[in-house]
DNA sequence: CAGCATCCCTCTAGATACTG
DNA sequence: CAGTATCTAGAGGGATGCTG
């Protein structure tokens, strides 16, 4: 089917979806890119995470990482052993991040002048 | 006024080991990508950013470009003119943040089905 | 046109206690 | 060790009305 283009509407005129969007709705949460930083280096299990992520409670680790499970950005192994131990790594989707999270660091490193600190 | 934070206290620790905070600060708001997206491809009035960032109000479109004002990535230029005139583009740390902008963008269309309506 | 002031309300991080 | 369940607080988005 051919394209469907509308006669004298200019591009600058049409509205243009914007492509971050679904990269935001990813990041978005308070510990989302620290964990997927951390993840980007290596495996860890709930603890290590915990304790790399200063702050954050138990709760809200499980959530995030559920979240990011969810958006197929995390992998969740599951060791049954006494004590649990669970590992956390980056599927292929989140391994595909990883580029994302580099430049990401990259820029944040050169422009770390905290205007209110 | 106070720049968009997660809640919470930022972990102090945490801004040297993941170098991405800094980076999740600045764009951490419902709306700075969006906007900081379309500045990146050209200067918009502020009726323009409206426009473009469906839903958005004049309150919080104001927050959120006086937000990224503070934190240098736009510049605001405003005509003397009645009526009002007043265009917003990128500072030359904005325009450093473009690669960013567009490998998010790029890794957002390959991992997003869009409704192509 | 491009704001600002104000109130409201949602969302979610955070705290705490309990469990297999 | 790695969770789950529940409650709370408050940051920040959203709506509305007013203004130069």
């Amino acid at each position: 089917m051919a394209r469907t283009l509308f006669q004298g509407e200019p591009p600058e005129e049409q509205i243009e979806v914007c492509p971050v969007t679904e990269t935001q709705n990813i990041i978005a949460g308070r510990w989302k890119l620290i964990i997927l930083w951390h993840l980007s280096k290596q495996t860890r299990r709930f603890g290590e995470l915990q304790k790399l992520a200063p702050g954050i409670s138990k709760g809200i680790l499980t959530r995030q990482l559920r979240e990011l499970e969810d958006d197929q950005m995390v992998h969740r192994e599951v060791y049954k052993e006494v004590p649990p131990k669970v590992e956390y790594s980056l599927t292929p989707k989140g391994k595909s991040f990883i580029p994302v999270l580099d430049i990401m660091g990259e820029w944040g490193k050169k422009h770390l002048n905290w205007p209110d600190s």
